[in-house]
DNA sequence: ATGAAAGCGCTAACAG
DNA sequence: CTGTTAGCGCTTTCAT
């Protein structure tokens, strides 16, 4: 069916061995057979096989990342540092989505590691349960935008600040009564944000209700469905801080329906920076993350940690977040 | 280092055919030594080689995906589609963006087929160039949302169409002098669409002013761009059909900080309906792709091309686009 | 039902 | 410099 080097050396008349060290540029060919097995090659359309190269070489320049989901700008950044970085450096990646389920992203694991990818990226759909992979995952992975974990690389923000960061910028512009309008409960990322919201609250005196701290998912339709909580009522909320950019959106869209005014009555602060956030209808207040450097570090950690092998150091790498003023708060 | 089936088969004392047997749910095995083999397996830890098993069944169970761009979301989402299906079927995807480059383009076909991918999934950077891969792929792959090229399966919408009924509803509105900000040229799907504003402008009788056609490419700052040669000046423009939703984003941003007053004074019309078109912000007019199911279909189409092998047929599926009307037109 | 053996396409060690 | 050979881990005949 399709091509070997031994049609192409039967062809030439010679071995096999001699053609593969041509194609590899490896010593012990003169240049003359070089040059002709390398013609004869191209001719021939010639396409070496990666499985067979990998089998032996025990390695695929191939690796997994795991990501939640795609649609969300968020990741569709990140995602496309590590594959332009993956490239760069002769890797091709496997892109798994999980849609938040952690079915899913087992039977990734799973089936990555049958692939022989070199390396995996993780951003888990549920940071607690990353440590249970310990075992599980007997090829270098890091972990992208959770909880580090003991032992394992990691790349991720300082989100802890970016809360607090967020919340301290709320409070100097008068507002008092701040909800947080968060994702899934079962994000460290998201809880960590929570930490350093209360931070800033308890610094200014503030007493933390526990009502105004609300958890959905990450998507607009969940800042919206927290929106209307907290905001239909007499609990006279005056600023909203979600927990990403996605759902500020959401809370957006619900505040704007239902007469809030923005950000004078009701100011609203998102997390992540998505492209969608600086359009001249949004402009949102948000604290911004290095999305294409997160996807990008984590890629380069990774390859380290490959070409370390088996004793590889655990590396880290926490970037500082940015608070960028937009319209959405006053 | 990674355990085989020669070490679960001398762990039983057994051939390891027979393991391989029981491993696979073949006949041949008594289910006495099958329960024993996957026993040994789930203990020792055992995973698979997809490698070598590919090298023997030739097929790897893995597909490619070409794309331009995955943080632009009309892709991301066809993206989602393509990835979700192919997991419901068994493959896993193997992710490329080109970055609109051609030479990248070209590289990853080649990449791609040397990693065996059962099949591939193609948006071209430039739809003309698809026509001359004709020689250079050697495995089923199909066309998404370019020019259905003979030979080929296909995936895409109707894109002329597309372009006929957002002008009509244009110029049902009222507006008449009808400005086109075109992505890249090369496009044939941006060529298809212009083709559909002057066909919808032809049956009104009024003139084609080529001044009012402009192209750059697909991103919010050609959009930004297009709409200050359109509108800095005395050409009247009353409305804007942009190439996608992107671009009229970028519209609508030089539009709003340049004081024009939209839907009235001028109109703008986006194309593909991405999630942010609808968001209560931006409200924007477009016409709706069903991206999912682009990218669902597309994998559905790849997989009977590579069930049918050699001499498959070439089959092409064309959606039909739908106006989406908010609050960016009157 | 089980085992032995061939072979997928390639690399690498070993002779010559 | 070149050819022979032994695998890489697995599936699949072919015997038994």
């Amino acid at each position: 069916m399709s091509i070997t080097i031994k049609d192409i050396a039967r062809s030439l008349g010679i071995s096999y061995s001699s053609v593969s060290r041509a194609l590899n540029n490896k010593p012990g060919v003169s240049n003359e057979t070089r040059k002709r097995v390398i013609a004869e090659a191209k001719k021939m359309g010639y396409k070496p096989n990666d499985m067979a190269r990998g089998l032996v070489k025990k390695q695929t320049n191939t690796i997994g990342v795991i990501i939640p989901d795609i649609a969300n700008s968020f990741f569709g950044e990140v995602t496309e540092g590590i594959i332009e970085t993956a490239n760069e450096n002769g890797y091709t990646v496997f892109l798994c989505i999980t849609n938040w389920n952690m079915e899913i992203e087992k039977e990734y694991l799973r089936t990555l590691q049958e692939k022989r990818v070199d390396g995996i990226i993780l951003k888990s759909s549920k940071d607690e349960e990353e440590r249970k992979y310990k075992d599980e995952i007997n090829v270098p992975y890091i972990l992208l935008e959770g909880r580090p974990t003991y032992g394992n690389s990691f790349v991720g923000v300082n989100n802890k600040r970016g809360g607090y960061t967020g919340t301290k910028y709320l409070l100097k512009q008068g507002y008092r009564n701040i909800a947080f309008a968060g994702g899934s409960k079962d994000s460290y990322t998201n809880m960590q944000r929570v930490e350093g919201y209360i931070d800033a609250l308890e610094e200014h005196d503030i007493p933390i209700n526990k009502e105004l701290i609300l958890y959905n998912d990450f998507t607009a339709k969940g800042g919206y469905k927290l929106a209307e909580k907290l905001l239909n009522n007499d609990k006279k909320i005056d600023a909203i801080f979600a927990g990403n950019d996605v759902i500020a959106l959401g809370v957006l869209d619900y505040a704007t329906t239902h007469g809030f005014s923005i950000p004078e009555e009701l100011g609203v602060l998102g997390f992540d920076d998505i492209f969608y956030a600086e359009l001249p209808q949004i402009q949102l207040t948000t604290i911004h993350q290095p999305k294409y450097e997160l996807g990008k570090y984590a890629l380069e950690i990774l390859i380290d940690d490959i070409h370390e092998g088996k004793d590889r150091t655990c590396k880290s790498i926490i970037l500082e977040p940015k608070l960028i003023v937009r319209s959405t708060t006053r």
